[in-house]
DNA sequence: TAGGGTGTTCGCCGACGAGCGAACACCCTG
DNA sequence: CAGGGTGTTCGCTCGTCGGCGAACACCCTA
């Protein structure tokens, strides 16, 4: 009598990764998570991409997999990324659409850039 | 025969700050600027504030004047101030236009929050 | 010209953030 | 069920940034 614990096929039973309510993202956290470079890169690569399409490894970036790993947490924080698990795999969605309501223009400052 | 040496009543023989030029400016340190709390208090108050009104020690933030000096110096080298001196005073303007044309929507984010 | 007011510069300190390797957890396939 | 692949967490280091006081430079007025 569980069934909220049910899967679909692929489901993960790994803890689903914490994502923002962007009302509470303040200012300066999107500020200062779309200020560092190595994030930047991911923002822009995952504008490009189709929503889902990109696992966190698939980026080309000069850092390890755990500093990579950091990165997706604060862009998770700030509002900027959603993750959902498939398999081994943790796929990305840029959170646009919300992004935009709460910071407009900001998100496309970077992408412009 | 040094005409260009000649000043206006109240001018300054000071070394006159740089000012940035403002397409030399990269995004990563625009955003870096406006975001820390201090500056964007400063930043809010230039904007309510008239041109050439008011002078560095006017604004009401809790660092003392050598931090102070220093967040004005990051402001100027984001292109978001530019300053001029009168007599013994640094007055301040707010390089809205400027600013808005190279990073367009992002100061009114920080006005608007 | 002496002095008070305004602002900058110089060290120094403490906090924070980005970086890494190692260890761990989880998933799928052989 | 053993192992390779994927991603997170932990502890640590290091550079940068914000903060301060002290000293200095400059301007105006008494």
């Amino acid at each position: 009598m569980t069934p909220s614990t049910e899967r679909a096929p692929g489901t993960s039973h790994r803890a689903a990764p914490e994502h923002a309510n962007l009302d509470e993202v303040r200012l300066e956290t999107a500020l200062l998570a779309l200020a560092d470079p190595v994030r930047q890169t991911l923002v822009r690569a995952l504008a490009e991409a189709g929503d889902w399409e990109r696992p966190c490894g698939s980026f080309d970036v000069p850092v390890t997999k755990a500093t990579l790993s950091r990165h997706f947490a604060v862009l998770r924080e700030a509002g900027l990324l959603e993750q959902r698990d498939a398999g081994p795999r943790r796929l990305n969605r840029l959170r646009r659409p919300e992004f935009d309501a709460r910071f407009p223009g900001l998100l496309a400052l970077v992408l412009a850039d």
